[in-house]
DNA sequence: CATTAAGAAAGTGTATGCAATTCAAATGCC
DNA sequence: GGCATTTGAATTGCATACACTTTCTTAATG
């Protein structure tokens, strides 16, 4: 019975739940505040409650749902406070890998970024914006994997998927691309030189950037 | 009427089975890296699986517990480099937090924090190490509370309770009520200033310290 | 003797049925 | 007519049974 809807093989079922509720949630067709009934969504993914309920459980801890004791489980409702609070957290946390960057990469992690990073500008002047994106996803992993903090790495990656929904179109601004690109310029070039605090600041900066992008389209909800 | 009597009064069952288990971790009786298996836990609390499972779930969320996919789940091995790293990170979040506040802080939140840092300098010159430690406690809360952030103070306090097991004694460690109070002084006066880097800076020595002061009790084990 | 493959055992993943709780509407009482 | 109580439907929480995956054992073969 199991494929009825598992076309993806990736993973067990409730990892195949997690990822489609979760793609469901955050393109709209379920509005935030709306119930997840457990027996209506057991039925629509023709699977049984109990991985439903996992799925929800982990839902919850990634911040797209929330649970409430025999009360049932919503689609989290993001105040525009809260999200804004969550960039904040983002660039912060984003500051201080960069500081950590500086100060502990080795060799060979300084010169795979600055490499990439220069081999990136191409995509720019292409304007590749899907390669660019991809591009830009590793860019940030090598700066989460380089602050050698795992537990600095495990907090700034749950931050990045509770904002992924936030800043799916961000590229699509004009003139968004060139500006990140040299945004990642500043933070490569500090980390390179070994600077500390000028890494964090240019990364706080990045940040805030692709928050001000992004709000435009958090709005429009 | 319900069974209020047969009932314990704690929350539902998976939320007695997390603290139960966890105590059960964060005492020792569980050792890092041992099985957990779900049929033995679930006739070791008279509980069915299913309860079982969403607990090593809310366990693994927790970072207590290691949930691998149809491998079962073990005890959280903490490395000395994972712990270092998660107090790394509180000193880091901490200071943010001390940051915000210096810069966000209201009135009655400045003077309700003055005041009764003020007042716990009475606890250490009795060498109440329980009172101060409680306060100690509410001191921090404020200052997550105090940076007006949910999602810094989420971070901040899931960090907080995954440390939680490994500082259990550090005030019984002679001198380290009057040091902490110290440090707390300088946190506050930076705060009352409304100097957000000095108050960063003193929260980052300040959980330096008890990290210091921690990692003797966590070599013991 | 080492290596590998087949099979059994153990344990997790999933489905389903029953119990308990909650929310709401209807009814009785003031 | 308004308010409290009760009762019912709907939904979550828990228990049990079954299916699948993993792994350890064991034996057979190169």
């Amino acid at each position: 019975m199991k494929s009825a809807v598992s076309r993806v093989r990736a993973g067990t079922t409730v990892d195949q739940l997690v990822r489609a509720i979760a793609d469901h949630i955050v393109t709209g067709a379920l509005r935030p505040g709306s119930k997840l009934d457990e027996v209506s969504l057991a039925e629509r993914f023709r699977v049984s409650r109990t991985p439903i309920r996992e799925a929800l459980a982990r839902l919850g801890a990634m911040g797209l749902a929330e649970r409430r004791p025999n009360r049932g489980a919503i689609v989290a409702v993001v105040t525009q406070e809260h999200l804004s609070s969550m960039f904040e957290s983002m660039a912060e946390l984003e500051g201080i890998c960069a500081r950590f960057c500086a100060e502990r990469m080795s060799v060979e992690e300084r010169g795979t970024l600055e490499s990439e990073h220069l081999a990136s500008a191409r995509l720019v002047h292409l304007g590749a914006e899907e390669d660019y994106e991809s591009y830009n996803t590793t860019f940030h992993s090598k700066l989460y994997e380089g602050a050698h903090s795992k537990h600095i790495y495990e907090l700034v990656t749950l931050t990045r998927s509770r904002l992924a929904p936030f800043r799916r179109a961000q590229f699509r601004l004009i003139g968004r691309l060139a500006k990140s690109w040299q945004e990642h310029d500043a933070i490569v070039t500090a980390i390179m030189r070994a600077d500390g605090n000028a890494a964090g600041e240019a990364a706080r900066a990045h940040v805030a950037s692709v928050s001000n992008a992004s709000a435009i389209f958090a709005s429009g909800t």
